[in-house]
DNA sequence: CTATATTTGAAATGTATATTTGAAATATTC
DNA sequence: GAATATTTCAAATATACATTTCAAATATAG
């Protein structure tokens, strides 16, 4: 065996991180073993040596993506369980909205194309990323709604954000500002870009939009038409 | 010459139809010829001899589909201008759910297709049937905010409420409420379905967002974190 | 240092599918 | 109804890739 116990076995974790990068722009379909090997800097077989066939490669450097993005962006922001829900809320948001809007992190990407053209091959790794997401963001939305808010209000609100967050309007809109600098590897992102506008934004809506809802569902308005 | 000057030419129609149902239910890329003119009761030649190859097939049927939904649903939902601006949102917004929601109709399913994974032959079409629907949402939105929203917050909101409708979630979510009734054909749904809860969620979730926008805007509080 | 396991490389094979072709069938025109 | 244009069809060809293979190179262990 070479030096590659813990991880980075050389060509093996190059695979992996490069798989992750060709797959996110081109999907599974175009993306070719042959370009990821090129770009990874192996022979053509590395794929079938050390993943068996393409499909494997897919699960697997998906899978591990996640991990990491997971262990760099704690879902609540950093924001304490004890907190007000409005500020959980908002610890949710901007913790996504860093993620996705990261150049680095492709998952997203991945979570769009597989959405849109779904492979079959990721499900369990789907719910596994975004269930636990919207779960969590359920419960703050639940909170915020009130005790009288029916099963269907929470998940449409939590709908509507989930919705402003994957947008692919959010990722293109900002893309232009992280040409120049190279941008930082896996991290999150300095606090000074113009992240902040657009996770306000979707925090502000939103908050204004659940507690419309709230209001609603306590005068007995809800579902009138106006 | 066979009788189909106007349109419908047998062959050459069945294959525009067929080419849209499968292109949107597998992307460009997946979709082959042979499933296409098999189901559309054609010969594998048939593509090559009516539209010279695939590229051509999936430009020429998109096209055609948007045009045609174009003419079954006005952007504007039937609101005539002159209504207050709540309204014509309303009718916008009540508009594209219905579009997007009804099983005939797959060119939001393209649309997302494309924004996932472009193949770069849509960019056109794509142009002439979003940016409309966006400037009209826009306008309206604009007036909303009030004069003295800037041209970010506007498209910042027209945002928020194009990503609700386009939402995956948004079709899936309501699929199952169209399997037993056939559906009709091209035509608006009837008013009794579950569109009105979506639609309605969405129209009241974003009034509410905008109005507190605005709130924002004019007491100066906008941008200060919470 | 020898034997064995791991890793790499280029080329071969297999498969799916787009595209082309040319002849047969059918319709259209004069 | 002969001449010409259009349309259909099955089969042939071309292309792009995934996958396999096997021999050479390299490391690892006894």
């Amino acid at each position: 065996m070479k030096s590659m116990d813990k991880q980075g076995s050389g060509i093996q974790a190059q695979l992996l991180e490069t798989a992750c990068r060709v797959f996110a722009e081109k999907g599974y379909r175009d993306a070719t073993i042959a370009e990821i090997c090129e770009k990874a800097g192996a022979n053509i077989a590395a794929v079938n040596y050390y993943f068996r066939d393409k499909e494997t490669l897919y699960g697997v450097a998906w899978r591990l993506a996640f991990q990491r993005s997971l262990e760099t962006y704690p879902p609540d922001g950093g924001v304490p369980p004890g907190a007000p829900a409005e500020e959980r809320l908002r610890g949710r948001i901007i913790s996504l909205v860093q993620r996705i809007i990261n150049p680095e992190n492709h998952e997203f990407e991945i979570i769009r194309k597989e959405l849109a053209n779904p492979t079959g091959l990721l499900e369990e790794v789907m719910r596994e990323s975004i269930e636990p997401l919207a779960r969590s963001l359920s419960a703050v939305v639940q909170e915020l709604l009130g005790d009288n808010a029916s099963e269907e209000q929470v998940r449409l609100c939590q709908m509507s954000i989930m919705a402003q967050c994957l947008h692919p309007m959010m990722r293109h809109r900002f893309q232009k500002l992280f040409d120049g600098p190279p941008a930082p590897p896996n991290k999150p992102l300095p606090q000074n870009s113009g992240i902040e506008i657009i996770a306000e934004h979707i925090i502000q809506f939103s908050l204004a939009g659940i507690k419309e809802i709230r209001r609603r569902i306590e005068t007995g308005e809800y579902g009138a038409q106006a």
